[in-house]
DNA sequence: CTCTTGACGCCGG
DNA sequence: TCCGGCGCCAAGA
C-alpha cells in the first residue's frame, strides 16, 4: 500500500538496487551494467528485472543502456525527463551522452 | 529438477 | 549508424 506497482516482495538484491538508482543525482545517469557491478552481483539483466518489476518509486529514467538509449516501452517518458533535469543529451536529444552524463558513484562528489 | 523469459552488453556484418 | 545474433544470470512456470 505504500508503493504502488510493486508486485510481489523484491529480492535482497533488488532492494539494493533501488537503493543505489535513488541516490543517483539528477542530471546523472548510470547504466545497468554500471549498477550491477557497483553492487558486485547479477548481471545487467538482473538490474533491468528489478526496475521493471519494483522501479516504480525510483527514478528509473537515470537508469539506462551504455550506449544511453532510454527502456523500450518508456522511450518518450525518460527523454521527457532528460530534458528537465538538464542531462547531457546528443545534437538530436534523443540519447544520452554517457561519457559526460554517467555517475562516478555514491563516493564521488556531485 | 529443467526449460523459458527478460527495462542488457558486446561483437560482427 | 543501424540490425541481428550470442552470451550471462536469476526468477518464474
Amino acid at each position: 500500500m505504500s508503493e504502488a506497482g510493486q508486485r510481489g516482495v523484491p529480492t535482497e538484491f533488488a532492494e539494493q538496487v533501488l537503493d543505489l538508482v535513488a541516490r543517483i543525482p539528477a542530471g546523472r545517469v548510470l547504466a545497468y551494467g554500471d549498477v550491477a557491478r557497483m553492487l558486485g552481483g547479477g548481471g545487467p539483466r538482473q538490474v533491468g528485472a528489478a526496475l521493471a518489476r519494483f522501479g516504480a518509486g525510483v527514478p528509473w529514467h537515470r537508469v539506462i543502456h551504455a550506449d544511453g538509449t532510454p527502456p523500450p516501452g518508456h522511450e518518450a517518458q525518460a527523454r521527457a525527463r532528460w530534458r528537465e533535469e538538464g542531462t547531457p543529451l546528443t545534437a538530436d536529444g534523443s540519447r544520452v551522452r554517457m561519457h559526460a552524463a554517467r555517475w562516478a558513484g555514491p563516493q564521488a562528489p556531485s
